[in-house]
Order: C-alpha cells, then sequence, then structure tokens
DNA sequence: TCTGATTCTGCTTAT
DNA sequence: CAGAATCAGA
C-alpha cells in the first residue's frame, strides 16, 4: 500500500481485500454502512488505474440514478483524468435504453422508440381492454398490469403464456397482455420493463450483437445486487457469460424490492450460478452509533432469509433510540415537528441532516403541516411529483410527440388538448381505422387531414394539427428541446387556454411550466451532448432521489424505499403502526420478513439520532380507527432505547438529555451479540407499548382476544351511550347496531367502529 | 362536443 | 378524502 494514495489508503482489511480482489466473479456482502459505496468506486478506479481498463470497459449498473450520479462523482475525485461521460455507471434501464439506441432496429423497432412510463401503461392496457371489451369490473386494469410485468420479469412473451392459460380468466389476462404488446409496439413504445427484457431478447437472438458488448464491456459491476430480478440477472450473466468478470455488492438484509421482482436468492445463492466466486465480508459499520446499530441488528435477527452477518462499531453507544408513543396521528406529527425544533436549536443539527421516513407517501400530508405550523422549511421527496402534473405532462405528451409522431400514447393525450374539437367520436372513428389498417394515429389523422373521413370541421382541426406536428418534428432535430418547447407553447397558445391568468389556479400551472423550461435549460446545461430524446429519457426515467441536492437547508421527507442507500445524522421513523410499518397487504402477501427489512433500512440510516414513533389512533378513508404499534417494535432491545408518551414529555428537557449522552463518547469498542439467541437476550419479552392499554382489544376485529359486545352498554361520539343490540357480519363487514338512550337505532362497522366500552 | 356535477371506488412501495 | 368515471344538460 503506497502512502498518499486515494484509492488504496484508509480502507480496513476487508475493504482492501474487496477492492483489491482479483478478477473472479466477487461477492461482495456489505453491511449496512459498511463503506459499500467506497469499496465499490474504489474497485472502479482500481481496476482503470491499475488494471489496464478503459472507463468505458466498465459496466457498472446500479437502482437508481442518484446512487449513479454519486458513483461517477466519486470515480471521477479518484482519477481526475477521466472525464464523467466516459464512465458507463448508470440504473440498468439507462444502461439498457443506451445499447438499445443503438441496436433496437434488429427487433424491429425503430431507434426513436419512446418509453412509457407507468401511468402510459396503464392507459395502454385500458384502452387494450376497451378493444377487447373487457370490463374493468371482470378484471382491475392495475392488476393486468402487475401480471404483463411480472411476465416480462420472467421473460415470459405473449405466445409464452398463451400457451399455458388454463382458464377463461388466464385466457383474458393473456389476450390483454397481447394486445398489449401489439399496441406497445405500434406506438413504438417501450416501457420499462421493456428495457431490460428487449435487450435480453436483443442478445439471445443476435449473438453477433451481444459478441460486441462483451468485448466492449470487460467488467461488470453491480451495486444493490440484492435487488436485482430475473431479466436483470440474465442480463448480467450474458454480458459477463465469456469471462465472468464479474463484482457484485450487496446485503440480503435490504433486499426491498421483491415486489418488483427482486429475488433474495440471486444473492444468497450466488455460488451456484458462479461456483469459483470470492466472497468478501464488510462487517464494520462507520455509520451509526452502538445503540442505533444495537436497536436495528435486534430486529432483522428476527429474519430466517438471511446469512448470520455480525455486524460491529467502534462507535460509542451515544443517545438512547427514541420510541415515542403518540395518542392520535396529528399528536404524534406534532411531536415529530417540536422534536425536530429542539434538535436543530439545542443539538444545533442543520435541517438538511435531519429527516422523516414513512411506510406510505400517503402519510406525509400530515407531517407537511406540522412542520409547516411551526414554520420549519422541509421539502418532499418523491411526493405529488412534478411530472405528473397535467399541464407539464401535457407539454412533455407534446414534446414526444414531436419526438416521434407515432407515438399514440401521447398523441391521444394531446390531440384534443388544448380543446380543438376533437371529441371523443372523432378519435373513436380514426382509431378505428387505424386498427383496420394496421398503422399509427398519426397516419391516419395525415390521411384524414385531406378530407372525406370525418366532418368538415374536425377535418380543419386534424389539419392544423398535423401541421402543427410535422413542423415541430422537424424542428426537433435543429432547435435545442428548451426552444422546441417555448415554440410549441406558443404555437398552441397552451397557456391561454388555461384560462384567466388572474386566478391563482392557472397562475401556478403556468408557473409550472415556466419551471418545466428551467429544467430543460438546466438539463442542457449539465450535458454532454443535449437533445430532445436525452431530455424525455430523463424524464421516463426520474426518480425520487434525483431531488436530492446536498447542502439544501431543509428537513426531508420521504418513504422508507427512497431513503435507501442515505443517511443522516437525524432519522425519524413515524407511522410504527401494525398494517402500516408492516403493511397489511405486504403481510396478506406472506412479506412480513420485507417489511420487516425495510424498517432495518430506515433504521441504519441514523447516524447519531434514531427517533421512531407511532400513536394510538388514526383516520383512514377520512374514518378515524384504533391502530397498533408495530410488532417490530416488540424486537427492540430494552437496553439502548427510551420509550417516551408524548403528552407527557417536556421536548426540551429530553432534547436537551439525549445531547448530553450524544457527546459523552467513551471510545471502547461496542461489539453486538454473536448469535440470534443472544441477541433475543436483550430483548425483554414483556415489554408492551403503552398504547395497548388504551386501546381495548376486543374493539379491533380480528384480534384475538376480541369479545362478542352484544348487549354491552357502548359510548359513542356521534351518538352517546347505548347497547349493542345485534351484531352480524363478518370479517371487515362485521357490524353492531346501537340502540341509544332515545330509542334511536344506528349500525357501525366493526373496522371503524370507535366506541369504548362503559364500565358496569 | 363540452361542461360541471355527482357518484364511485380504492392507499403500498418505484425504475 | 381524492381522483376517476359517469351522466345530465347545454
Amino acid at each position: 500500500m503506497s502512502k498518499g494514495d486515494p484509492i488504496l489508503d484508509s480502507l480496513n482489511a476487508q475493504q482492501y481485500e474487496a477492492v483489491t480482489a482479483p478478477e473472479l466473479p466477487l461477492l461482495i456482502v456489505a453491511g449496512a454502512g459498511s463503506g459499500k459505496t467506497r469499496v465499490i468506486t474504489r474497485r472502479i478506479a482500481y481496476l482503470i488505474r491499475d488494471c489496464g481498463y478503459f472507463p468505458w470497459q466498465i459496466f457498472a449498473a446500479t437502482f437508481t440514478n442518484k446512487a449513479a450520479g454519486e458513483m461517477k462523482r466519486r470515480v471521477c475525485q479518484l482519477l481526475p483524468h477521466v472525464p464523467e461521460h466516459d464512465l458507463n455507471i448508470a440504473t440498468f434501464h439507462s444502461l439498457c435504453a443506451r445499447i438499445l439506441r443503438r441496436d433496437i432496429t434488429v427487433l424491429g423497432y425503430p431507434l426513436s422508440f419512446t418509453i412509457a412510463d407507468e401511468r402510459d401503461q396503464l392507459s395502454a392496457i385500458k384502452h387494450v381492454m376497451r378493444e377487447l371489451g373487457i370490463s374493468d369490473k371482470e378484471i382491475k386494469p392495475s392488476y393486468a398490469q402487475d401480471v404483463i410485468n411480472q411476465c416480462k420479469i420472467r421473460m415470459l412473451e405473449p405466445s409464452d403464456v398463451g400457451q399455458v392459460v388454463q382458464s377463461r380468466y388466464e385466457e383474458q389476462l393473456a389476450a390483454i397482455y397481447e394486445a398489449y404488446t401489439k399496441y406497445l409496439h405500434g406506438s413504438s413504445a417501450l416501457d420499462f420493463e421493456d428495457l431490460i427484457l428487449m435487450t435480453v431478447k436483443l442478445f439471445t437472438e443476435h449473438p453477433e450483437v451481444l459478441e460486441r458488448y462483451q468485448a466492449r464491456y470487460r467488467h461488470v459491476m453491480v451495486d444493490e445486487f440484492q435487488d436485482i430480478n430475473e431479466s436483470q440477472f440474465t442480463l448480467v450473466r450474458l454480458l459477463t457469460a465469456g469471462h465472468h468478470r464479474l463484482t457484485v455488492v450487496g446485503d440480503e438484509d435490504q433486499t426491498i424490492y421483491s415486489w418488483r421482482g427482486a429475488d433474495i436468492r440471486h444473492i444468497l445463492d450466488f455460488d451456484k450460478y458462479y461456483p469459483e466466486r470470492l466472497l468478501v465480508h464488510l462487517e464494520q459499520n462507520y455509520r451509526s452509533t452502538g445503540n442505533i446499530l444495537q436497536a436495528a441488528s435486534c430486529v432483522i435477527s428476527n429474519n430466517t432469509e438471511r446469512f448470520n452477518k455480525r455486524l460491529f462499531t467502534d462507535a460509542p453507544q451515544g443517545a438512547p433510540v427514541l420510541l415515542v408513543e403518540a395518542e392520535t396521528e396529528r399528536d404524534e406529527a406534532l411531536a415529530v415537528a417540536e422534536l425536530i425544533r429542539e434538535i436543530q436549536m439545542r443539538l444545533r443539527l442543520p435541517a438538511s441532516e435531519i429527516a422523516v421516513f414513512y411506510r406510505t407517501a400517503a402519510l406525509s400530508r400530515t407531517y407537511e403541516e406540522k412542520l409547516r405550523e411551526l414554520r420549519l422549511p422541509y421539502r418532499v421527496l418523491g411526493g405529488v411529483r412534478f411530472y405528473d402534473r397535467a399541464e407539464v405532462k401535457d407539454l412533455l405528451a407534446y414534446l414526444q410527440v414531436a419526438f416521434n409522431p407515432h407515438n399514440t400514447l401521447s398523441l391521444l393525450r394531446i390531440v384534443n388538448t388544448p380543446k380543438r374539437g376533437l371529441g371523443d367520436k372523432t378519435i373513436e372513428k380514426l382509431l378505428r381505422r387505424a386498427r383496420e389498417r394496421d398503422t399509427s394515429l398519426f397516419a391516419v389523422m395525415e390521411e384524414a387531414s385531406q378530407g372525406g373521413i370525418v366532418s368538415p370541421s374536425a377535418t380543419t382541426a386534424l389539419r392544423e394539427l398535423v401541421e402543427h406536428i410535422h413542423t415541430w418534428n422537424k424542428l426537433a432535430s435543429t432547435l435545442l428541446p428548451s426552444e422546441l418547447f417555448e415554440r410549441i407553447r406558443n404555437d398552441i397558445d397552451y397557456d391561454a387556454s388555461l384560462g384567466d391568468p388572474n386566478q391563482m389556479e392557472v397562475r401556478s400551472r403556468i408557473e409550472n411550466l415556466d419551471e418545466l423550461h428551467r429544467s430543460i435549460v438546466a438539463y442542457e446545461g449539465e450535458t454532454y451532448e443535449p437533445s430532445l430524446q436525452g431530455y424525455l429519457e430523463n424524464v421516463s426515467l426520474y426518480s425520487p432521489t434525483d431531488e436530492l441536492r446536498d447542502g439544501e437547508e431543509a428537513v426531508t421527507l420521504m418513504t422508507l424505499h427512497t431513503a435507501k442507500g442515505l443517511e443522516f445524522r437525524c432519522v425519524f421513523i413515524v407511522g410504527c403502526n401494525d398494517g402500516l410499518l408492516p403493511h397489511g397487504r405486504s403481510v396478506e402477501e406472506g412479506r412480513l420478513e420485507e417489511e420487516r427489512r425495510l424498517f432495518y433500512v430506515g433504521m441504519t440510516r441514523a447516524r447519531e439520532i434514531l427517533i421512531l414513533t407511532y400513536c394510538g389512533h388514526r383516520v383512514y378513508y377520512g374514518e378515524p380507527r384504533y391502530d397498533f404499534p408495530s410488532p417490530f417494535l416488540n424486537e427492540l432491545p430494552a437496553k439502548g432505547v427510551l420509550r417516551v408518551d408524548a403528552s407527557r414529555t417536556n421536548w426540551a428537557r429530553l432534547v436537551h438529555a439525549l445531547g448530553q449522552s450524544c457527546f459523552a463518547a467513551e471510545g471502547e469498542e461496542f461489539e453486538l451479540s454473536k448469535t440470534k439467541e443472544e441477541e433475543r437476550e436483550n430483548v425483554r419479552s414483556t415489554v408492551r407499548p403503552a398504547v395497548s392499554r388504551k386501546v381495548p382489544a376486543e374493539l379491533v376485529e380480528g384480534r384475538p382476544g376480541r369479545t362478542d359486545l352484544l348487549g354491552k352498554r357502548v359510548r359513542h361520539p356521534l351518538i352517546g351511550e347505548g347497547i349493542v343490540v345485534e351484531t352480524g357480519g363478518t370479517g371487515k363487514d362485521r357490524y353492531y347496531i346501537v340502540e341509544a338512550d332515545d330509542g334511536s337505532r344506528t349500525k357501525f362497522m366493526a373496522r371503524f367502529a370507535k366506541f369504548e366500552v362503559c364500565d358496569s
């Protein structure tokens, strides 16, 4: 190890081994906070500097653009003479898009294909279902979407599926899949899964193309390998088939995308695919305090689908993990906001070092409200997405059409926006004609604009639109994307079509469009060779973490999923309630362990302060409902966790105390217990979150120990006191009929019932 | 063909 | 509660 070497210095023994390992298939099992990014970036730099690789010969796949950007930046820091655009570090989807942009024509797609996001996908599915005469009562479009995506992940094409259908239902699904595929092809569009699938197809059906890429990509790296799905893994195996030069980094405890096809087996059984593989474990955690790591390890030790890893740290114990119980959701949010204020003030943590994580995006609202009330700056990652707003989608659709007029999906969106008298009837007629002649909607529109096919007024409108599209399509290759954007916006008078600009609503929409324009300009500024195609691709593959800019002074709110790969000095995980954090749907589908991993991912993002919160009841669907604490909270160790009741806590004093324990650092090594049994011993089994005393378990349907309320006297905020005179139904349909003292009867659904049993 | 109003239905998670 | 689908009426 030479002194002053930025690539090989200041690595621990395991990290050094991983960075400099020989070029056999290498599996790096990297626990949370163990310097994974550091290792992978240095290995890339090491291969380039010391092993004779050109930067572009390394194919490095990540799962988010943010991670890719960060990795590129750090590699370039290590190798100042390497320009960023020489590196092939990107998400699987972008890397595949790049390959397809070169070579997709052999699969019968034009190079100018467009990328359909999941909303486009859903509307395409609805569209073909309508054509097939399948109502969305019979098959939910979102279900069909799920099935189609699952098929694509497993690389099953419509023809494969068509042969194995067993029921009328499956037959219909197969028919939708087939029609959808045709429809997409007709629009020259690829959905997200197609990006991977088509690349796999390209490689398997055209070995000469594969050989070219195998020769180019001499080494393949995969970050977050635990989240790889079958088609992605197939792609990796194809690319490395000849040489097996492959480095993968992952942590099976952080698999959180199995619903998207991620399969934990790929990492657990890596040696089955690559028997000669080398294995390096990174087990020292450099991120979190002892208490945080201890708590997280304790929780994750309850999982069975994992290697038996033991993470350790040299860091001091630090402050205890805080577990806050609140009465209602709003109390919970208020507690969080007040804690944030105190932490900023008393512990001098900058807002950018504080994050709030939740399981579902819908939860952010209450927290936003309270943060606003206390005037604490915040930002929400991936909330109502900017790119999902109607006006933004409209203009983007125009750009899509300018880029590729045969993109029917986008064309349908804009054909009558702004209104130009091309109603449903006309469009249906044109679509039918397009289907009959097996051409695109745009081709039929061109034809119809000559007259004789649709009504005279529609013909005029069509002619004008078609001419515009021709013009924009020509301009697309000469103007900058931002110039084309303004041109289109003017040509169609879009701003004026929104209505009176004095209205707040309209003004904010116009501002959004200005913002969109700025984002295009920004793209042009930071891109090597800006193009309309490149910009549209950026937008399609955009992810919530891309919004994260360093140094912005605001508390960050995001879902647990988007939190992966990030770290903050202070982390809140809110809504730690049963049904929400192990999410009910996930548990139903048998993914409890994945929910636990999600919780673990959240916990291990925290460096110094970790605060978990839950509440006694919250509002669902506008109705209040009792909520139980998350079962994961019972898996926390007794030591190093402080439980407090929000209604009786002086936050200022508590935070002050936290600060004391934070900075009372002792240098002694903190190692976690080695076995699951030892870890379990740390868990006091009698620990029950205090809220259970407030929630009468018998009132919640489906809970063990529920007693029948028939004949009991109850109190309800709406009707006052009354007697349960009748009960019936099962599961979530269970109801109680309560006769109030004035003789009136009211029916309550058990799952929403918010009454208390009266004594006596 | 367009509009506003009303009913209906459904909250994971995201490249 | 909120977005989507549907419907009445101009």
